[in-house]
DNA sequence: TCTATTTTTTAACCTATGTAAAAAGATCAA
DNA sequence: TTGATCTTTTTACATAGGTTAAAAAATAGA
């Protein structure tokens, strides 16, 4: 994907904002299962998907716990390590090999602190990646696994061919086993 | 609570940018259990609490499900319905009588696209909402019921004396009776 | 205070999901 | 192709939480 057209695909944004981004932002290519934002660690730099896709996962008991998945076109920031400047909760790891726009979060801040139109544009992806967790968040409140896989994969088919179901399962709140036999009933 | 150090709570904001958003305000009453945003209509207002406490919910089969209470001092927004100006999928009424600070969706889009220091005390607030909303995303992912109530509990002591316990256990994306069970067992 | 209403608990039974271990299938390097 | 490794499914059993109905307790009005 062409990074141009990722920033502004959700809300947007002038050519000349464009350029300001484009100029403090390099391109990197990350292995498959490399992690690239450290659970505990203060991270310095926020990416975009180009190409490839990645989770965001955490341990809790030994168990490695998927909260989100990116494809081409998202935006993978430590939203808690961003905002609060102290260690995140999360990791944030590639699934495949991935092309990805690296930019320091000093140069977005610096950016947000100059550009009513760029503080705006993040105001508006953070309000929307805050209604897409708010949703989710009441899907498992409301609705049982089998459903949630269902309108999961109905909804983005191709987790299926890139994700594997141990991923998936995590990500769904339940264990491997249990995917396993929600699967075998339909 | 007052007005002026609420806003100014969870970022900071200059005495100018406190006046612009007070000339835009007003205050209102509501009585108890007064629901004030609709699911399914396109709200016009946000709101903040100054005295009394609100949850946020919707319907889904029947059941009436709790996806966030707010205290003195917490802000109360259609995110979804302010972000998409489409119809919002939630209720949001008060639980006692309340005092709320009042302003118009479009009077801060207005503010934000004029104000540089506003848009990102905005951006700020949201994305703290969104860690918020993450984290209780992943304590669903992670946590039994038990866990969730004695952690809600340890950490907001006066919801016990202030909500029921049916509007808890919704909360909690529990029944009523899981909740009374949990409860038995301490 | 007394009654009506609402909230909370208890009991009995049912279902979804968890755990552990083994089997089956897929992938990949040599 | 073969063995090594990783992923997925299956089986057997355990447990958390759901449902329904009823009892008990608390609360609000008159």
């Amino acid at each position: 994907m062409e990074i141009e057209k990722v920033l502004l695909q959700k809300h947007q944004l002038s050519n000349d904002s464009i350029s300001q981004l484009l100029s403090k932002g390099t391109i990197v290519e990350v292995v498959k299962n490399e992690t690239i934002i450290h659970q505990g660690k203060t991270e310095n730099f926020s990416y975009i998907i180009l190409q490839g896709c990645a989770k965001a996962h955490l341990n809790h008991d030994g168990k490695d716990i998927n909260f989100w998945f990116g494809f081409e076109g998202d935006f993978l920031f430590s939203y808690n390590s961003k905002i609060s400047k102290l260690p995140g909760y999360e990791n944030i790891s590639t699934l495949e090999r991935c092309q990805l726009w690296r930019i320091s979060n000093d140069d977005l801040d610096e950016l947000y602190k100059c550009s009513l139109e760029l503080a705006n544009w993040s105001r508006k992806l953070t309000e929307i990646e805050l209604v897409k967790t708010e949703k989710r968040l009441i899907d498992f409140q409301t609705k049982s696994a089998a459903t949630r896989y269902q309108e999961l994969i109905s909804k983005h088919p191709e987790i299926l061919n890139r994700i594997s179901l141990g991923n998936i399962a995590s990500f769904l709140g339940i264990s491997q086993v249990s995917l396993s036999r929600i699967r075998s009933q339909y």
